[in-house]
RNA sequence: GCCGGUGUAGCUCAGUGGUAGAGCACACGACUCAUAAUCGUGCUGUCCGGAGUUCAACUCUCCGCACCGGCACCA
C-alpha cells in the first residue's frame, strides 16, 4: 500500500485560527482525503508550535503561565478543525512530549553533523521578531520596520548552521526537481534567494525562556522556527526510530500559505541534508484570502465570519466554496455573495434538487432500487461520463487544481441532470415502460453514488449524506460502475442543500454589526523622563515641494518651510499620499534630529504620522504660524 | 529601481498562429418528476494600448499602461 504524509504548518499559538488557517487545512485535509478513499495509506499533520518569547509575552499580558495560556489556545483549534471535519491523524503539540523528544535528537544529529557551531553574535536585535539583523539589513535609524520599535545592541552567544554551505545542493535540488516548490511563481522568487546566496543562520537563543533547550548546551533555547520545522519529522516519532517514522516520511507534501516558503523550501532541506535525512518531495504554497477586496486585518476589524457562513450555510458549503472557487496558489477573494451564489447554484440547484427529484421518482414508482434491466439510449454516455471523470479528477488533484477537479465533477452533475431530461424518465409509468424507467432511475443512483464518492474529499459530510438517502448502511467507496445493488430501500430524501433565501440573509447581516474596534497592538513603551521629551524640539511646518526619490517606491523627499529656513526631508509616505495632496499641508516636524541619507538623499528630519495599517500624518487642527514649538 | 506574474463577455475564469469559449447573471422557449428546481436557445466582447514578425495574432517579439507578488527602500 502506498503511503501519502500530508502536512499543514503547525499554526503559531499566539491567537486564534482565522479563515487563513482554516483554507490551509481544508485543502490539505481534501488532498488526505483524496489519497484514503484511493487506497493509499494516509497520514495527515496539522497542529500549533507553542513556543517562543512572543507567546510567553501574550500569555503573561493575559496574567498566564505559557503552559497555561498554550493550554487554553490548543482546543479552539483542535475544536475549529472538527467543526470543519478536518480528518487530521495527529494534532501535535510543540509543547508535547513526543515533539520535545524528537527534537533533541534532531537537534543533536545537527549538532554531530558539524555543522552547527558556536558564534559570538554582536548585533542588532528585536525582541518581538526574534531575531538578529544583519549587517547589511540594520535600518539607519535602527529601529525595526516591523515593530517600529529601536532594535537593541545584544552581545549573545549563539549557535549558527552552517546554511551557506548548502546553497549549491540546493540550487541543484531546484533543478533535478523542479516541482519541488509549487507553484512556479513561489519557485522562481526562491531560486533569486538562492543564487542571491545565503548566510548562515543563528539556531538559537540565551535571552528567550520559553522553548526548548539545546541538547549539547542547555544555556541555550532552539530558536523557534527550528524547533517548529521539524515537527514533520517528530509527529511521526522520529526519536524512536520506528516503523511510524520510516514508513511515512518523506513527506509527500506539506502545504503551507505562502509567506513562509522560504523557512520549508531553503532552511529545512537544507537541515535535513545535514543529517542525512530524505527530503520532502513537495512545497506547496497558496495564496492569501481577501475579504470583498480588502485584506483581512484585525485592527482594522476585516474578517471572514467563519461562524455566520458555516452556520448559515454549512460546513460542506464554505469547504466548497473555498476550494471551487479560488485557483490555488494565487490570493483569492472572500466573497459571502459569491458563496451564496455557488451554494444555491451548484449545491442547491444542481446536486441537491438532482438527488431529490430522483429519489422523489424511485419513491413514486418502485419499492426499492430496481435493476437495470432495459439499456437505452444516452446510458452509455452516462457510464462513460462517469469514467472520465475519475480520470480527469485524479489529474487535476496532483496539479493542486481543486477549482478544476469540483468542475469536472459538477460537468458530470449537470449531463445526469440532462439524461433525466432527455429520456423523461417521469412519463415512464406505464408497465411496458416501466423496466426502462427502473434502468434510467438505477443508472442516475448508480452516478449519484459514485459522485458522492468523488465529492467525499472536498465535502464528506454531504457525499455521507447521498449514500444514507441512496440506502446505503456503509459508505461504499467503489468507484466501479455497477457496484450499487438492487433491492435497496432508498430514503425519503429530504432536500441536502435547502435554498437559501438571500433577503433573510441581508437582514440577518445588518442585524449583528460586527465592527471591531480599530485599535493599535503596539504596547506602550517604557517611561522617559520629561527631561527626555523636551530634548525632542517639534515645530510646525508647511510643505512646499513633494517629489519621489530616484529608485525607492516609499519615499518622497519634501521641502519643508519652518519659518526661518527649509528643511529637505525624506519621508516613506509615497504609497499614502500624492505630491498634490501634500503642498500646502501644515505638518509636524522633528527639527533637531540628526541628518541622515536616504537613497542618496539627504534628510533634515522626521515628519510625524499615525502610522499603523494606513499612514495619516499629523496636522495642527488649525492653521499657525510656521516654526511654532509643538509640546 | 530590479525580478516575476496578471490584464479575454456584467461577474469568476479557460483557451488556441487562422479571426473566441465555460459557469454564474440576463432574455426567451420547453418540461412539470424535483428545492420557483431542470433542459434548450439566445445575448453582450476594439481578447489592456501601440508597434513589429507573418499570407494570418487574442495567441510570437518589442515598447508602454494598469494591477498583484518578491527584493531593495520606510528617520
Amino acid at each position: 500500500m502506498k503511503t501519502y504524509y500530508i502536512t499543514t504548518p503547525i499554526y503559531y499559538a499566539n491567537g486564534e485560527p482565522h479563515a487563513g488557517h482554516a483554507y490551509t487545512t481544508i485543502a490539505a485535509d481534501a488532498l488526505a482525503r483524496y489519497h484514503r478513499v484511493n487506497g493509499d495509506d494516509v497520514f495527515y499533520l496539522t497542529g500549533v508550535d507553542e513556543h517562543g518569547a512572543n507567546i510567553d509575552k501574550t500569555a503573561e499580558s493575559k496574567g498566564y503561565s505559557p503552559q497555561e495560556y498554550c493550554d487554553m489556545l490548543a482546543p479552539i483549534f483542535t475544536n475549529l478543525w472538527k467543526r470543519l471535519n478536518i480528518s487530521n491523524d495527529i494534532f501535535l503539540r510543540t509543547t508535547s512530549d513526543l515533539h520535545k523528544r524528537g527534537i533533541h535528537k534532531f537537534l543533536t544529529a545537527l549538532y554531530e553533523s558539524g555543522d552547527v557551531y558556536k558564534g559570538h553574535y554582536e548585533g542588532y536585535y528585536c525582541r518581538p521578531c526574534e531575531r538578529f539583523f544583519p549587517d547589511k539589513e540594520i535600518p539607519e535609524d535602527k529601529t525595526c520596520p516591523d515593530h517600529k520599535i529601536p532594535l537593541e545592541l545584544v552581545k549573545e552567544e549563539n549557535y549558527f548552521f552552517r546554511l551557506s554551505k548548502y546553497q549549491d545542493k540546493l540550487l541543484k535540488l531546484y533543478s533535478d526537481q523542479p516541482d519541488f516548490v509549487y507553484p512556479d511563481s513561489r519557485r522562481n522568487e526562491l531560486l533569486n534567494v538562492l543564487e542571491s546566496g545565503l548566510e548562515d543562520i543563528s539556531i538559537s537563543r540565551s535571552s528567550v525562556s520559553w522553548g526548548i533547550t539545546l541538547p549539547f548546551d542547555p544555556e541555550h533555547i532552539a530558536y523557534v522556527w527550528i524547533d517548529a520545522l521539524p515537527n514533520y519529522i517528530t509527529a511521526l516519532g522520529y526519536d524512536i526510530d520506528d516503523q511510524k517514522f520510516h514508513s511515512y516520511w518523506p513527506a509527500n507534501v506539506h502545504m503551507m500559505a505562502k509567506e513562509i516558503t522560504r523557512f520549508h523550501a531553503i532552511i529545512w532541506p537544507a537541515m535535513l541534508m545535514a543529517i542525512g535525512l530524505p527530503l520532502p518531495k513537495q512545497i506547496v504554497a497558496h495564496g492569501w484570502l481577501t475579504k470583498d477586496g480588502e485584506a483581512l486585518s484585525k485592527t482594522r476589524g476585516i474578517f471572514i465570519d467563519m461562524d455566520g457562513d458555516i452556520e448559515t450555510y454549512g460546513v460542506d458549503a464554505f469547504r466548497y466554496y473555498l476550494l471551487r472557487e479560488f485557483s490555488f496558489g494565487n490570493d483569492g477573494d472572500y466573497r459571502p455573495a459569491r458563496l451564496h451564489a455557488r451554494y444555491n447554484a451548484d449545491l442547491a440547484n444542481d446536486l441537491g434538487n438532482l438527488l431529490n427529484r430522483v429519489l422523489g421518482l424511485l419513491n413514486k414508482n418502485f419499492d426499492a432500487i430496481p435493476s437495470p434491466t432495459t439499456p437505452g439510449e444516452f446510458d452509455d454516455e452516462i457510464k462513460t461520463l462517469t469514467e472520465e471523470t475519475i480520470t480527469s479528477l485524479d489529474e487535476h488533484i496532483k496539479a493542486f487544481a481543486f477549482d478544476s477537479a469540483l468542475e469536472s465533477i459538477w460537468v458530470l452533475i449537470r449531463r445526469v441532470n440532462r439524461y433525466v431530461q432527455q429520456t423523461e424518465v417521469w412519463t415512464l409509468t406505464k408497465p411496458e415502460t416501466k423496466p426502462r424507467m427502473g434502468t434510467i432511475l438505477y443508472n442516475c443512483l448508480e452516478a449519484l453514488r459514485i459522485i458522492s464518492v468523488l465529492l467525499s474529499p472536498f465535502i464528506p459530510e454531504t457525499s455521507e449524506k447521498i449514500q444514507l438517502q441512496i440506502g446505503l448502511k456503509n459508505f461504499d467507496s467503489d468507484t466501479n460502475w455497477g457496484n450499487l445493488q438492487e433491492g435497496i430501500l432508498v430514503s425519503k430524501g429530504e432536500p441536502i442543500f435547502p435554498r437559501v433565501d438571500l433577503k433573510k440573509e441581508e437582514k440577518t447581516e445588518t442585524m449583528k454589526p460586527k465592527q471591531a474596534k480599530p485599535k493599535s497592538k503596539k504596547k506602550i513603551s517604557e517611561n522617559i523622563s520629561f527631561s527626555d521629551f523636551q530634548k525632542l524640539d517639534l515645530r510646525i511646518g508647511i510643505i512646499i515641494s513633494a517629489e519621489p526619490v530616484e529608485g525607492a517606491d516609499r519615499l518622497l523627499k519634501l521641502q519643508v518651510d519652518i519659518g526661518d529656513e527649509t528643511r529637505q526631508v525624506v519621508a516613506g509616505i509615497a504609497e499614502h499620499y500624492t505630491s498634490d495632496t501634500l503642498i500646502g499641508q501644515q505638518v509636524v516636524i522633528v527639527v533637531n534630529l540628526e541628518p541622515a541619507t536616504i537613497r542618496n538623499v539627504e534628510s533634515q528630519g522626521m515628519i510625524l504620522a499615525a502610522s499603523g495599517e494606513s499612514v495619516v500624518l499629523v496636522t495642527p487642527e488649525a492653521e499657525v504660524p510656521l516654526g511654532t514649538e509643538v509640546r
